[in-house]
DNA sequence: TGGGTTTGCATCAATTTGATACAAACTTAT
DNA sequence: ATAAGTTTGTATCAAATTGATGCAAACCCA
């Protein structure tokens, strides 16, 4: 079994971080009229799991949530917030961490750290898939996008935590205009709808959502978009922020 | 200065707590159209604090809000609810602990896990204030009941901790029947209602407020209440939560 | 018995939401 | 060129919800 320089470091890095925190993140993209999240397969066990990480000593929760979502996704200055903290104390089966770092040649005794309970403060993202390059961590194979209908089993609670993230945003889409940062900067209508669509998960009728839409007063349009399609081509919008 | 017993068994337990995780509870309570908050006074120093405490290795965050809101009020089964984890990495100024202890004659090393970073999972409560005997802990001469607009200037970052509490409630209220739980187990629409105006801090129409009310199809009516007063005497309601 | 009060509810107006329709603007096929 | 087939933007009307007002009922007190 190979031993690993950058997971020999992380594993010194334990004195760093804060005892018992952790973060995890729900990264929602929007891609092909489904709603994505971002997940990471870890290597040799392939077992699935959530981006997460610790805290470290000198960074408040918030920076580590968003040094975390740097690192998976490579962006910064993204749509991120804080929805519920995990806090059972048997979160699921902690074997996964054992058995992830022992297929990398580390056996870890029953003290150590990384095997101790943790609490994991829950945040999500609301990105632009298409400003997003998912990347791996040191014990993942690969990060890739999962349709939120098609989550397999992840480790620990993660699944537990996907499904507050995903109410906590029906809930936020309601009242608050959260929804475009899955979007890149400019779209249509009808885009924005079926994002709606897709996270509400119920169909919209077309002249009410923009009526409603328009009638918020933060849509910008921006101009006629010429997509070769054979029909009347659709305004396109960008958010007024400033507003 | 003398030292305390029950401080020192309290300083022990310090192995038992998970490290680096508090909670706080903002405890609210309804009493003469006011809304209510529970605050302890500290002995000698005289300052201000929310309720809280550490989390046992072998109990949930929830548990641990639950057992600290039970020592703080003496009551179970009591509307209880996370609302925001405040993980900053300086949440104000920590000297107030090792004044605290210093009063009662404990001179904290600097390592000393009491004057360690924490983060707090902020937890609210809706209680029944005619249930409630507040009772101080062993650093409190006294726990009180504060008006929403009149909490004073309180320790580390628990006056933001209170605002946030406030937010959420007011949100709640709007899609979850959350404010009974404020109220005692029978009252009137009048009762709700100015209930329901202190937390919103907005004068709502009373036709309309008892419409809305009725509408819900959870209020069941119990009987007229003889108030003594000289008016029309008014039903009294109880909430049907099979319905 | 009449005055003062609050309660419960009806009523109507105003606003918001739901549903349908239709012209405009584009491409493609003839 | 023109007709057919799309989707888009918006108007329109019905239905539901919310806002505002009024009034009779039920109580106490004098």
């Amino acid at each position: 079994m190979p031993t690993s320089q950058p997971i020999k470091a992380f594993l010194d890095k334990g004195p760093e971080y804060l005892p018992s925190v952790s973060v995890d993140c729900v990264i929602f993209g929007f891609h092909e009229n489904q709603l994505k999240v971002l997940l990471l397969e870890f290597k040799h066990t392939k077992a699935f799991a959530l981006p997460g990480g610790f805290v470290f000593k000198e960074e408040s929760t918030d920076e580590a949530a968003t040094r975390i979502l740097w690192e998976r996704t490579g962006v910064k200055d993204i749509y991120l917030e804080q929805f519920h903290t995990f806090g059972e104390q048997n979160r699921g089966n902690w074997d996964v961490h054992k058995a992830t770092m022992s297929s990398h040649g580390f056996e870890l005794e029953v003290e150590h750290w990384l095997l101790q309970r943790f609490i994991s403060i829950g945040y999500y993202a609301l990105v632009d898939f298409s400003k997003v390059q998912p990347t791996p961590d040191i014990f993942s194979d690969l990060g890739d996008w999962y349709d939120i209908h098609q989550i397999p089993a992840l480790i620990l609670d993660h699944n537990m935590i996907i499904d507050k993230a995903l109410e906590t945003l029906r809930l936020m889409l309601d009242h608050k205009l959260v929804g475009f940062n899955l979007l890149s900067e400019t779209f249509t209508m009808n885009e924005l709808q079926s994002l709606y669509e897709t996270i509400l998960d119920k169909k919209l009728l077309r002249a009410n959502f923009q009526r409603k839409m328009l009638s918020l007063g933060i849509l910008e349009r921006v101009k006629k978009k010429f997509s070769g399609k054979a029909h009347k081509p659709p305004y396109v919008y960008r958010i007024n922020q400033n507003q």
